[in-house]
DNA sequence: CACTTGACCTGTCCGC
DNA sequence: TGCGGACAGGTCAAGT
């Protein structure tokens, strides 16, 4: 579910739910989305203090005292929700919400804080998981080896996006942007709104692109991607952020699940196509082929 | 190597 | 109302 604005919506409410808060407890449902072993659990997550919020491209990073570091990824259908003791009405009561009744069957794991306040991670599709891991450890995993520079960092230039988009030249520019090792973070949504945004249609093959449509482009999703975050990210039937809140970025939303509605740039009907493997969007005037 | 497709899961929606 | 199939904001492994 989670794209870059959504994972660091999540980030920020955390950022100010948890940090001091030590984890008393935790439990989880299988192995999978939590592989670590009792023992490491009990040694370096139970009695730990978080210290920190992070998140690098969609994955986020909860620092704890013990130097080591909870990796979270929430994949289609993850959810970090924080929920203090004082909120607990249960099912019911008048102030009755998704997050008072948790857990619920959607519940992986739940992380116990000593003053009776819970961090439930819930995931529908099971995609999602969380591991512990030694916080110098975490660059020199794959991912972090991999993944690309974050798109709204200071030092992120339309010299650098183009760069890394020709590496991928004989793809089309939606299957490169959704390409993590190009840039971090983007996914089906934003992939859409910033290709609607600088006019260039999905399927048009990398190598194709002027330098003035990789410059739109460029700003385009930076700007986007701002907008989003401001907004407190996109919302489906799924995703909240940590304090069980909707985001209203889709109020906003120019092509991204508008299919049948008018462009708002030139109010030719939205449509919506297959490109990557994803369900795409697209206004069929501003976007050629 | 570059690129595309299928698999991972569960819930929902849509057409018969 | 029930059922089958397609699809869902992501990423890997396996395939061409």
């Amino acid at each position: 579910m989670p794209e870059l604005p959504e994972v660091e919506t999540v980030r920020r409410g955390l950022a100010e739910l948890i940090v001091g808060k030590t984890i008393s407890a935790e439990t989880h449902d299988t192995e999978k989305g939590f592989p670590n072993t009792p023992a490491d659990v009990a040694v370096f997550l139970i009695g730990a203090q978080v210290t920190a919020v992070r998140r690098r491209a969609k994955v986020l990073m909860i620092d704890l005292s013990t130097e080591h570091t909870l990796l979270i990824h929430l994949k289609m259908t993850g959810q970090l929700v924080f929920v203090s003791d004082n909120d607990r009405f249960g099912a019911g009561h008048p102030n009755d919400s998704l997050i008072h009744q948790l857990p619920d069957t959607s519940t992986r794991v739940t992380l116990t804080f000593s003053d009776g306040s819970h961090l439930f991670f819930n995931d529908q599709r099971k995609f999602g998981w969380m591991r512990l891991l030694p916080t110098i450890e975490i660059p020199n995993i794959t991912f972090m080896q991999k993944v690309g520079p974050e798109p709204l960092a200071n030092d992120f230039t339309v010299q650098e996006f183009m760069q890394r988009l020709a590496r991928r030249g004989r793809t089309n520019i939606k299957a490169a942007l959704l390409d993590q090792s190009v840039v971090a973070g983007v996914g089906n949504i934003y992939a859409d709104e910033a290709l609607w945004g600088a006019k260039i249609h999905p399927k048009r093959l990398v190598q194709t692109i002027t330098d003035e449509e990789f410059t739109a482009l460029y700003h385009e999703l930076r700007a986007v991607m701002n907008l989003a975050i401001k907004k407190g990210g996109s919302s489906n039937h799924t995703y909240i952020n940590a304090e069980g809140k909707r985001g209203s970025y889709m109020d906003f939303a120019r092509a991204f699940r508008r299919e049948g509605l008018p462009c708002p740039r030139c109010g030719t009907t939205i449509e919506k196509l297959r490109v990557a493997g994803r369900g795409t969007h697209i206004c069929p005037h501003c976007q050629v082929l």
